[in-house]
DNA sequence: CGCAGCAATGTCAAAGTTGACATGTCGGCT
DNA sequence: AGCCGACATGTCAACTTTGACATTGCTGCG
């Protein structure tokens, strides 16, 4: 159902829009949010046309289709957004390392901890500088903000775990212990 | 893939492990990072046990079967930590939702992210007292943090939504323009 | 002209995920 | 004895998601 509403709100704020430039605009700061490739976006526009949600003008010269939402569509989106409570469940595979990162040892948990800050940073400078260019009232302004505080509490939480693996090796180097049960 | 990591990542940790054992133990603070029910564990156990990287111990008066990670399983949890670069894709419906937050009337956006805040720091709550009950060198330390970031910069965002929100609102009133267009 | 590349839509198999259904054992309580 | 809840494993249909394969029209370039 997310796919759905995620292409009503778009067809909502741009206007009829085919699906190749809904496609296009999953790629956009969507794409942070919400994945969806073309081979999903298709089928799924015409199952939404065929519910009634979105009306199909098929012409163009390239056999372009433009979907726009009817009153059925609107209401629809409505309903998602304010009755279905939304899934907490985040799956995230960065965060899956996250918990792994103490099987390794230290060496190589710093490096993977140190790779993870790199990617951060790189995510964070583009979502900055998409950040700047959005107007004050644009459409994504919510979510480019809220992806931004994600990213610094990743990068935070990184820099955090490499301070606290370094200490534990002065600790451990101090004490010149072995260290304990590793992959 | 990640399934399985995560799954040989168990048993590694904590030994020869029954489907049952490992699917509760995906219901603690791993839950917060991947999700796994029965239903799935169970067929992946004796693929992996299948492909050699576990080792199936059938016994148990109640049909239980124990499996044990292998050297190969070992191996490929190492390469799977080391050398596959993590899916940075992140999906989740909460920041979906915090994308169309701008289609709703600002009444109704408001309710949403109150709400929002409530679920969050519910959420917080029930993860500050495991990061507190959790020993220093727990195998989950480093995603609990993780976690509690993540669950703080969703907050702060909540708040600064809110903020934006109602100031705007105030903009409105004081202007005594009508608003603009909305779902 | 031919060709590359983008516009535009589609299908399909494979993999991942969920929730429901199914089955049987064991221990403790009434 | 009967029942409940925890232990323990499994299957299956439905749905979502991904990546590959496939096709056609238009546009600009050499």
């Amino acid at each position: 159902m997310s796919l759905r509403a995620a292409l009503l709100a778009l067809i909502e704020v741009a206007g009829p829009s085919s699906g190749y430039d809904l496609t296009k605009r999953f790629e956009g700061s969507l794409a942070h949010v919400w994945q969806a490739s073309h081979s999903q976006i298709y089928p799924e526009l015409n199952r939404m046309a065929a519910d009634g949600l979105l009306e199909v003008e098929a012409e163009g010269p390239r056999g372009r289709k433009t979907y726009s939402i009817t009153a059925a569509g609107r209401t629809g989106l409505h309903e998602w957004l304010t009755e279905t409570k939304p899934e907490q469940r985040v799956r995230s595979e960065e965060a899956l390392r996250a918990f792994l990162i103490p099987l390794l040892p230290r060496e190589e948990a710093l490096d993977l901890l140190k790779e993870e800050l790199r990617h951060v940073e790189a995510r964070r400078a583009e979502l900055e500088t998409l950040c700047e260019h959005a107007s004050e009232s644009d459409f994504g302004r919510y979510a480019l903000e809220r992806g931004l505080r994600q990213l610094a509490a990743s990068r935070d939480w990184a820099l955090w775990a490499i301070d606290r693996l370094q200490k534990s090796e002065e600790a451990r180097t101090e004490t010149a212990r072995t260290p304990t049960g590793e992959l």
